[in-house]
DNA sequence: TATGAATGAGCGTTCATTCAT
DNA sequence: AATGAATGAACGCTCATTCAT
């Protein structure tokens, strides 16, 4: 399984830790949203989160730690809100809820998740490792939803369609992190569907050829 | 129009201008690759350039100037390619070359393509402006495309779908870049072959409905 | 005299404070051999004294203080045992008695001692002048016996004679602290005993010279 | 051997490094001997070096090799004029010269060996290493001298007292350098002389007895 | 009395940029 | 036009010390 790195803290309370990292993550989405992880001084996320540089050395042990702190609450949240789904067995009807948790999820945490798209190659090989998985661990699960429908019939899919149509999706998600100002006119529920729509038609149809195409 | 910001050089040669930020650009795709924007030093930059640091600063005003150069330059070749592709107007069968060219190009400069997704955001203001103005006009370009097929009838879809569906394409285009880690199993035809196919099944198909989703 | 420096303490049970510094010494003394005083953090010695930094600084004002403490508990156990000796008036037997016991006394407490030579330069100025003079009493304790042995005639030496060879024989027993890694060889009966041979006949016996030199 | 151990620069002329080294050297000789290596900082060694923090650090990577640099320093010193000396095979004569020789060294050189010998603790663990083996080589020169003495019947001294004594003759010129505070009243050329004689008495006469002591 | 979370001055080090040669 | 030594602002991080509980 991917083991939780553990990062460490001087001060002893557990509550108490978990307490100043939730601040400090919050602070820090903002600055590294606005700025850049590398932009980012430490003595801002230090501000930001409302105490000295000295208190958040006592609950980090690197910057670098800050950053991991913000993915893995990330993908805390995911698993949670997942995990409130209640998910047994693949099939169409599940697949579509599921893809409208998980960009409804996005939409909820846009700034997080853009972080984490465009600054966790800036975490330390082993944290990096982590959030990578966990993000495989994302696609699989979607993948797993293709291959019970294909199984069931439902769609027509090879194993090979299946990967690209999961990654496909999950894609898909962060664009609508990373490109809002190219979305402006779209709501979430808008985009949902019409997202739903696209990777249904393009699962169902028939095969298409064009003619005289290299 | 998007005006070309310049960059300023004490040097007057403009041919020696060119031939030293070829170089520069050659050397500073590959660092900013492995190491990224921040983590790479001005003094890399010149090493892998074959020249000093005060060589370097003949060429340009800061090190930022070099990543706009970087980024300039994979538009210029984007533009060299589809200008060479001497399109009139869109069809279904010039849609899907377009796609193929642009997919293809991604593959051939995948570095320089990563690189601009990943590190643009630590351009200045205006030129990161211009560089999402090349973006928005390499999405525009497929929004007439797929405009002009809804016009002839060849596609039914909706000013909103054509938008949405022209930055869908586009961001599977940097899927190719991005993710290469995630889709070893896969050649850059079969890519091309799927997502063509996902994308006219997504846009030609009959409407469907799943019922019981919220 | 050499008034012992006050080190202020917010507790008030003197047996208390006792047994807390004796704590702290022991503690100390093991990190500062380690790692220097500098290298050594207050954090460090509260862990090692067996209580938290808050208690540590009950009982001391600074970081100094602790280093102090040690240099100053050293010379207790210095006294402690030269009272026991019980000396009136010096001869070469009580020269070579006293001898014994300092380099005795030293070899029980090498880490002590070796602490105390390297590190007594980052005592504020009136500690480490009270240790320096703690230091000259325990040269003059040896100048004093040489003195009366000189008087007595048992050795031939001029004023400014006693008092290099008591710096010397001072010197020397640091050594034995300093230097254990260079006399792995030697046991502390060893040593005492060619140190004891080479001071008494580089006293007793005639000038030599040696011609031709310089 | 023992092979020097490099330290890097970022600057090539390598007799830019020598002068710039030697205006460090000299800065922080000074600053050691004031304050100690921990309590000097680097930009106090640069202030006293009469250039900046960033030229510092274009001569050195870490403020450790400043404190090498001081020491390794010393070392060319001492063989630059050990070798001057020329030595081919030990007599008393050529002891006593070699003494002198080196006593006076440590007299032209008071602040740095004050200096090695406080601080060289604190350099890196190949570093100590190195001036350690630097430090052996010069208390077996010594031994050596010794050892062909006691060969040619110039003095009757067991190797293990030849151990000692050269280690004895070592420590004593150190004490020179460091307890200048308590030898005020001689000069450099009174010390030798009368270490010297010390040295040849202790070596030359008979053992002596005392009875009654433990 | 004992605790340990909080503080912030200060350190070692880096690196973009300049400019004399 | 090319070089590379010099600069110093700014960063990440530590740790002696305080003080509310």
């Amino acid at each position: 399984m991917n083991r939780k790195r553990e990062v460490q803290s001087s001060v002893k309370d557990e509550s108490l830790i978990a307490k100043r990292r939730a601040q400090m993550i919050r602070g820090a989405v903002t600055l590294f949203k606005e700025k850049g992880f590398h932009r980012t001084t430490t003595r801002e996320i230090a501000k930001a989160s409302g105490f000295s540089i000295g208190t958040l050395y006592e609950y980090i042990r690197t910057k670098e730690d800050v950053l991991y702190l913000v993915c893995d609450s990330i993908y805390d949240e995911v698993h949670a809100r997942f995990d409130a789904l209640d998910i047994e067995k693949g099939s169409l009807e599940v697949l579509v809820t599921a893809i409208g948790h998980y960009y409804g999820l996005i939409d909820d945490m846009q700034d997080e998740f853009v972080v984490m798209y465009q600054e966790s190659k800036s975490l330390p090989k082993d944290a990096l490792q982590y959030v990578l998985n966990k993000e495989m661990e994302m696609v699989s699960l979607f993948e797993g939803l293709l291959a019970d429908c294909a199984e069931s019939g439902e769609v027509k899919l090879s194993p090979k369609e299946i990967t690209l149509a999961a990654h496909h999706l999950f894609v898909q998600g962060q664009m609508w992190a990373f490109r809002r100002w190219a979305l402006r006119d779209f709501t979430i529920e808008e985009f949902i569907e019409l997202q739903t729509q696209f990777l249904l038609q393009g699962m169902a149809g028939e095969k298409i050829t064009i003619q005289g195409v290299k």
